[in-house]
DNA sequence: ATACAATGTAGAGTAAACTCTATGTCAAGA
DNA sequence: TCTTGACATAGAGTTTACTCTACATTGTAT
């Protein structure tokens, strides 16, 4: 399948804008068609969604980039790929672990306020 | 104990300017000597550190803000104030539950990886 | 044939959260 | 007394990642 930046916009959940600025920064070069419209494929729509989990990890566009551009040469950068994958799977692990701390925190937090509502009802 | 503004930047490990940027916001509101000075408590240390917690588990200044606001009103906000923190709960909740399956996706793709480099230097 | 909606490019504008600059004050040491 | 160095304010500048505007083309329905 084929899919115009209208349609590609509604399958991704990003903006027309959002993908032409993608496209200008190099992390994704859908084909044209005659008329130079913009065709984006199944591939490009898998390519997508992990771009954005890497996004959504914070991996800043800048890092995406440098992975957009081994990508596009092929299996003789797999290692390299491999290992920025290596290296974000420890950053993520660390946020989650970093997360969690928070998280306890915060429901130490939670139970003081709970404790401190219960007093002042009281006294 | 009390602290300069320098003496709290390197304690917080935050810019100067950000201390300052972050007052101007009315996050913090430290005491002032009589030529002016900032004078930063312990007590504001440990709400620093608190903010430094809600920063970096995704609250907007915007949102701390309105919780520092609250925090100044006294033992009337207290109610007010959980519930923004029970709510924040959750969403730490789901940031973290978001991490780990992208965390499992991502281990997916490094297999992915080892099968491909593997496959390629047998081919 | 014509209207109009989607698309194209180039470049400006925005929001959040800092970060830095210019300029001035003030206390303490040489 | 003079000179630093830390601090003060106001406001400009930076970075990231979009998001929008202006204006030109193109494809499709009437």
């Amino acid at each position: 399948m084929e899919y115009s930046i209208g349609e590609f916009s509604r399958l991704t959940n990003l903006g027309i804008h959002t993908l032409r600025y993608y496209e200008h920064e190099n992390l994704i070069t859908p084909k044209r068609n005659s008329s130079n419209r913009r065709c984006y494929s199944d591939k490009d729509l898998a390519w997508i969604e992990f771009i954005k989990r890497l996004k959504d990890t914070g991996m800043p566009i800048k890092e995406i980039q440098r992975y957009a551009e081994l990508r596009t040469k092929g299996d003789i950068t797999l290692n390299e790929r491999m290992e920025m994958l290596t290296v974000h799977r420890e950053s993520l692990n660390e946020q989650i672990k970093v997360l969690q701390e928070h998280m306890a925190k915060l429901d130490d937090k939670i139970d003081f306020y709970r404790q401190e509502i219960e007093r002042t009802l009281k006294g």
